[in-house]
RNA sequence: GCGGGCGUAGCCAAGUGGUUAAGGCAGUGGUUUGUGGUACCACCAUUCGUGGGUUCAAGUCCCAUCGUCCGCCCCA
């Protein structure tokens, strides 16, 4: 038997309620900001990725599927929305229509890495990028709609980290304070920390080595090292979170993994996940737009894993499959032909249909109408069907009566409300 | 890429070298050929992820492989 590739997998119809649920949640949450939605594609050039993320991250150096199309072009399944909508971003123009733009995306993401519960090879992001404004205001507002989102969706015990990794002269600074405080201690900390030393300091930070942990304990804080400008910036954004009673702890050692952010860095993390716990990840880009060939733009963004976040659901909500309203059932060439018609006209009129194509006896026929979940069930047999008729039946109390075809199709509204009641 | 656990039906499983692979849920048929949710009965794995090997004998032991889960790493 043919399966499906290590770390991707099918979103079953059992599961399928919970993704609706988010892309519902997550479509008004942002149209409500005014946010378009942008699509494009899952594959781009190679460069786009080594240039966007940087040669020197985890996701570009071992996790990317690349390949080279016919011809000789390099190709890579993206492994992250924000590069290639900032893509589209310059090659489309879209700073040309001068002031803000808001977007936000959803759709496959790809990375080569063993799997575990939360992370997939293919895996599923919504994200959202705000381009073309520096303002602290902009980070909160992002952040904002991240937590409405989450919180809309009835998920709680999540916790917002946020630290600010400054700006790119900050950052340049910061670095090597680190590595001449690091140094003297080489030897003491694990290998994969020994080897960022020159390559990523920043990164040995959030190692969970304990004794890599201890010597980070003491190391120089980016928040300390940042200049007034930063500073300044970063502060502001707490200012406005505490203004919307939005909780958060700074976390010194959050550095993404990705080379792009500036300023603000943040993840909304739950215990409920294992060792991957973060569902929200994102921060401040200023410098990624220019570095793609685009016109000096500030910008932040964040995405959010499908995943993760449907497990946390799938933790409080049960039972969103699609359940009928009516089932019908019917017996006889007419009837059935019958029921067929009726079917169809109740659900234009509005309501969850499910037709019984049995054709078995109507005691087995009622057992899956009890099944089905269904809070009534239409009896089409040879008589109805002579006389145009129909028996309406409610299944929890037994109640049932016979009325005109027509006269049912009138009184759907008045149906609609008694099946409301008896959910 | 590294370390560890697991893999018996659609699902949950018993089984620890001796030959008819328990049981439960779900499903299908019947008791009940126009009235269900209960009950009872029957059916539902020539086979234990896959491929090799050891043995008189393998679901059970060994090797490989695939998948999955938990960690590391990394991130959503």
């Amino acid at each position: 038997m043919i399966q499906a590739l290590r770390g991707t997998r099918d979103i079953l119809p059992e599961e399928v309620g919970y993704w609706q649920l988010i892309e519902a949640t997550v479509r008004e949450i942002l149209s409500r900001a005014v946010y378009q939605e942008i699509r494009v594609p899952i594959f781009e050039q190679t460069a786009l990725f080594e240039r966007g993320i940087g040669e020197a991250t985890d996701v570009v150096g071992k996790e990317m599927y690349t390949f080279s199309s016919r011809g000789d072009k390099s190709i890579t399944l993206r492994p992250e929305g924000t590069a290639g909508v900032v893509r589209a971003y310059i090659q489309n123009k879209l700073h040309a229509q001068g002031g803000v733009q808001r977007l936000w995306y959803s759709g496959p993401m790809f990375r080569y890495e063993r799997p575990q519960a939360g992370r997939q090879r293919q895996f599923h992001q919504v994200g959202l990028e705000l381009l073309g404004c520096d303002a602290p205001r902009a980070d909160v507002e992002v952040i904002a709609l991240a937590t409405d989102i989450l919180r809309t969706l009835g998920l709680k015990n999540l916790e917002l980290e946020i630290n600010s990794v400054g700006n790119s002269q900050d950052r340049a600074q910061y670095r090597e304070a680190l590595i001449s405080y690091l140094e003297p201690y080489q030897g003491d900390l694990d290998p994969d920390s020994q080897d960022r030393l020159t390559r990523n300091p920043l990164r040995i930070l959030d190692s969970k080595d304990p004794k890599t942990q201890e010597i980070a304990q003491n190391a120089p804080k980016i928040s300390e090292n940042l200049s007034t400008e930063s500073k300044k910036h970063f502060d502001l954004v707490l200012q406005l979170l505490t203004d919307l009673k939005i909780k958060y702890q700074i976390n010194h050692c959050l550095v993404r993994g990705l080379d792009y952010y500036t300023h603000t860095a943040f993840e909304i993390k739950s215990d409920d996940l294992g060792a991957q716990a973060t569902v929200c990840g994102g921060g401040r880009y200023d410098g990624l737009v220019k570095e793609l060939g685009g016109p000096e733009t500030q910008a932040v963004g964040w995405a959010i894993g499908m995943e993760r976040l449907v497990l946390l659901l799938q933790q409080l909500e049960s039972n969103l499959v699609n359940i009928p309203d009516m089932y019908i059932i019917s017996r006889g060439e007419a009837a059935e032909a019958q029921g067929l018609i009726l079917a169809q006209k109740l659900r234009n009129l509005g309501l969850r249909v499910e037709l019984d194509l049995s054709s078995s006896a109507f005691g087995k026929q009622f057992k899956r109408a009890d099944r089905s979940g269904a809070v009534a069930c239409l009896i089409l047999g040879d008589a109805e069907a002579q006389s145009n008729t129909v028996n309406l039946k409610w299944l929890a109390s037994g109640e049932q009566q016979a009325i005109t075809q027509s006269n049912l199709l009138d009184m759907v509204e008045e149906l609609k409300l008694k099946i409301a009641s008896l959910k």
